[in-house]
DNA sequence: CTGAAAGCGCTAACAC
DNA sequence: GTGTTAGCGCTTTCAG
């Protein structure tokens, strides 16, 4: 192995005395060769030291057996399982990954998928930014002919595959639950409604305390950015409330512990005085005290699913149009934090 | 924009009659093209829609501009922002990144490595895994001299550079902390003292230990995955010893999150029965309750110094081999977690 | 300042 | 079952 010399398909089928594409089929596993041959180059390959050049092959082929994965961020739990779904999928299928993270930023967003584009990625898989709200720098893609599949936080138009839970269901059993443990005022903590998970969460919220004939005001709803500043800052406000809420529904479980212990540091007992409710099943929410009660649903699951379809259209298994929108389960965990009543 | 069809610089060429090796030069702003050429060259590169082919950039200057990230997991705080790090040197520099984690797996990591070694990264930053011993699986790299970089979880040999913390010094004022805090008995719950960090923490606790004449039994060290279940046992079993453990000093901020949910479970008062300090500074020690004393030490740092070696070198600017280690600040951050005294 | 031409390593018609 | 050949899109000498 001469250091600095990439060993080639020809340097094998000149050692074999057989042509580059005999080396080239018989390294695919392409029928038409004989076992001999074909075990022969094996061999060869591995004695001298051969690594497919996979620029010459896409050049050729001009497809890249890549596919693009834009999330809005790395550091939640969810995330990462929703990567770990999609990871395992593609491997199985022989695809590679192109991770971009957009720091919920719609530009940053923008430029990654500029980015994925140009790199010619043969699908895409997306989850969107707080503040998108145009998908213009998805067209490229669809002018392309590039499927794309979005999951989690979408824009529902006609023409894009989803992967999705009932967001508005599950705020509706968030509240109902509370409602249940006797809560009379509860405050939903959210971010922008712009972004279609926290506005159906919100609809099923308005929606349970309206079917269970409570009152709404504006200043029930709480909408920041869902920073741990924005976290104490929420909890500030309910605490100054007249009168203060006895039921939170926040839509993520770092937040829900942050506000859980600014409130507690101001002397509120938690579920008795507030009961709360958060969103995602981090591991947090089963370390903090009281324990949360949240609403779990599968990453890993969307992960999957969200890869298996795209693979599938690529493959021509499948056609990715034909499939709308995909609704993941999700379910109420009941933990501590929101529990007055035996259950 | 003909759906289906490739724009190549020879249709620019071609509008433009002017060769394809100017349009070539033009697009990567070679100075010997006048403005002018370069602007009409840009111009109708936008109007046709076109970009770039790298895989035939790739091919014809038979390098990549891509990096191989190795981690053993993406779900801690800590890797994450060390992944930041990466990336934004990395992107500024035009490199791309490929990331491979092993899920703790020396297997997994072997074939990860083997992979990106086929992808035919241009470098290689890595964190090992739990119980990877051997360093076989990098050799193909040091065979074609593509540099490696190690970083957090590292073998230090002679020739690899390596970024980390003085681990040891951590493991060192942790267990000193402890005991000015009036301990006596003080337990380490770590991983594998196979991989240098946590080796190099429990050899800081030990030496601390003697250094202020505590004694020191085999029992005061809990050895475990750093699971959840790991977590709970570990309390289990500090709780049966005799006499119970006043201090412990955790590698890790989830397992003594879990542990001392577990102690405060079982009655046990932090930090007044037992005091706790932890390791890395998650979110999650400033939300459990007491807060979590722990060791903070910079992720994002880690993965920027790690990638501008790396790029340096590539780039000819500097030699890694002439750095061998570096060793990035970390210190302690007292919470109430281990607080018995006024400060 | 620009053009002509060769070649990176691989695959896929098309032959035989 | 195997060989010949052309070409994927780009960069880079070498010429002018």
């Amino acid at each position: 192995m001469k250091p600095g010399k990439e060993v080639t398909i020809y340097d094998i089928a000149k050692k074999l005395n057989i042509s580059p594409a005999t080396v080239s089929r018989g390294l695919q596993d392409n029928p038409a060769i004989s076992k001999k041959t074909r075990k022969r180059i094996f061999d060869m390959a591995d004695e001298l030291g051969y690594r497919t050049n996979h620029y010459a092959r896409n050049l050729r082929q001009s497809q890249t057996n890549t596919i693009g994965v834009l999330v809005h961020e790395l550091n939640s739990n969810f995330i990462t399982s929703v990567l770990a779904g999609i990871e395992k999928i593609t491997t199985e299928a022989g695809y590679d990954l192109l991770i971009a993270h957009s720091s919920e930023s719609a530009v940053k967003e923008a430029a990654n998928a500029r980015n994925l584009f140009h790199k010619r990625v043969d699908g895409l898989i997306a989850s969107l930014a707080f503040d998108t709200t145009s998908l213009d720098h998805f067209k490229p893609f669809k002018e392309k002919g590039v499927p794309l599949v979005f999951f989690d936080r979408v824009e529902q138009d006609a023409d894009n595959t989803v992967v999705i839970i009932d967001n508005a269901k599950c705020g509706y059993i968030a509240t109902q639950h509370l409602i249940e443990q006797g809560c009379k005022k509860i405050v939903h903590v959210t971010a922008s409604l712009k972004r279609n998970v926290y506005a159906q969460r919100y609809k099923g919220f308005r929606d349970a305390l309206h079917d269970h004939g409570l009152k709404f005001e504006e200043s029930q709803l709480i909408v920041n950015d869902l920073s741990e500043k924005a976290g104490v800052e929420a909890a500030l406000r309910m605490l100054k409330m007249k009168p203060m809420p006895d039921g939170i529904f926040i839509t993520n479980d770092f937040v829900s512990a942050v506000c859980m212990r600014t409130l507690k540091e101001n002397g509120l007992r938690i579920p008795q005085d507030i009961a709360v409710v958060g969103f995602n099943n981090d591991a947090i929410g089963n370390l903090i005290e009281p324990a949360l009660t949240t609403i779990n649903y599968p990453g890993i699951d969307m992960g999957e699913i969200a890869a298996r379809n795209l693979i599938n259209h690529l493959k021509g298994i499948s056609d990715i149009h034909q499939t709308n929108t995909i609704i993941v389960r999700s379910e109420l965990i009941i933990r501590k934090s929101s529990l007055r009543k035996p259950v």
